[in-house]
DNA sequence: GTCTATAGGAAGATAGAC
DNA sequence: GTCTATCTTCCTATAGAC
């Protein structure tokens, strides 16, 4: 049984990332939820308040798992892959939402804006750290760490664009590839004590 | 002398960028222009129109100049160095046009969508056969030429996200840096003959 | 070419009944 | 919790004067 919170949530997402969050009314979210648009004011402030909320929940699942993936890993060439991988994963698995998060950040506004801000801050900080950690052991060559951070981001992040899930091609060995594309970017080289 | 549709074409395209395409009213195009809303209908059908205008003569743009380098070069990777140039350069010096190009695809409808789709698909496919020329003379090493455009196509694109004009690095160093990473990321080997 | 004025509709948000 | 009804504001687009 789903509640009428998260029905309004679900919809807000798939409406948001179709037509785009300021083309989104209450009034077609109440319809794609079954709802009148009044009902969405007992549950969300305001639109504005709704697409914070989306986001900020996003955002804080995917630190919460880098975070953890990354404190098992020994080398910065597991830790860079499994970034690459989950990243991957979760932007072709949760599609929508994820086009919201990297799409709809101009709409924010005041303190929304910098909350969301300083989360895309923090979790592009574990990118920039793996690569820094790869580079001061020799395992990376990179020339500018910072331009091969968001490089690798804006790559690994371009997938909810064009990945449309199907039978030839499963999200986890486009992140197989991903993983060792990002791999030879960084020009990575294994270590004999990795071996 | 700036002509009123060029002002209109100039405000319509900073406005897109900023707040987004549906965000921008007619109204905040014409007083940004200087002009009364309703003379924005002498010069453009309508709102929709005058986004696939702009798209439609940027994409057209970056796919003469396209055709223009590559016609140039000999090899596969100066073929794809230039594509990365070309692309990093244009996305960092018209970063409002190219940020409307790259985020307006979804507010097009019928035959502007399709329109505009095309000629989307034309600009690929220089990246596609680039790196399948690059894989069939053993120059590059890819596992999958589909995903490695994607990534290369993504990451490029990726620079109108955080590149902002200062004078500690200019655009053409990004482009430069970002020509090695693409040389990296498709294990680029120079052969004998090259040089 | 550019203006003022306005038609006609849709937007976000609230009031108050049940 | 959810509804109907409605306020106010803003939207796209057009009519017609100059």
């Amino acid at each position: 049984m789903e509640s009428s919170e998260q029905k309004i949530i679900d919809a807000a997402i798939r409406l948001f990332a179709k037509k785009g969050f300021t083309a989104t009314s209450i009034r077609d979210i109440a319809n794609e939820s079954g709802l009148a648009s009044s009902a969405l004011y007992y549950y969300v402030n305001n639109k504005n308040k709704l697409l914070r909320m989306i986001m900020e929940k996003y955002l804080q699942q995917i630190i919460d798992v880098a975070n953890e993936r990354i404190s098992t890993c020994t080398t910065p060439s597991q830790k860079l892959q499994e970034l690459v991988h989950l990243h991957v994963e979760l932007h072709g698995k949760e599609r929508f939402v994820a086009l919201v998060v990297d799409t709809e950040y101009r709409s924010l506004e005041g303190e929304d804006r910098e909350r969301i801000r300083a989360l895309r801050k923090e979790y592009e900080a574990y990118w920039h750290n793996v690569l820094q950690e790869g580079v001061k052991d020799s395992s990376f060559q990179i020339q500018e760490v910072k331009l091969a951070t968001y490089a690798l981001l804006e790559m690994c992040t371009g997938v909810v664009h064009w990945f449309t899930p199907n039978k030839e091609q499963s999200i986890e060995q486009v992140g197989n590839r991903f993983a060792e594309m990002a791999l030879n970017l960084v020009r990575y080289t294994p270590k004999k004590t990795d071996m």
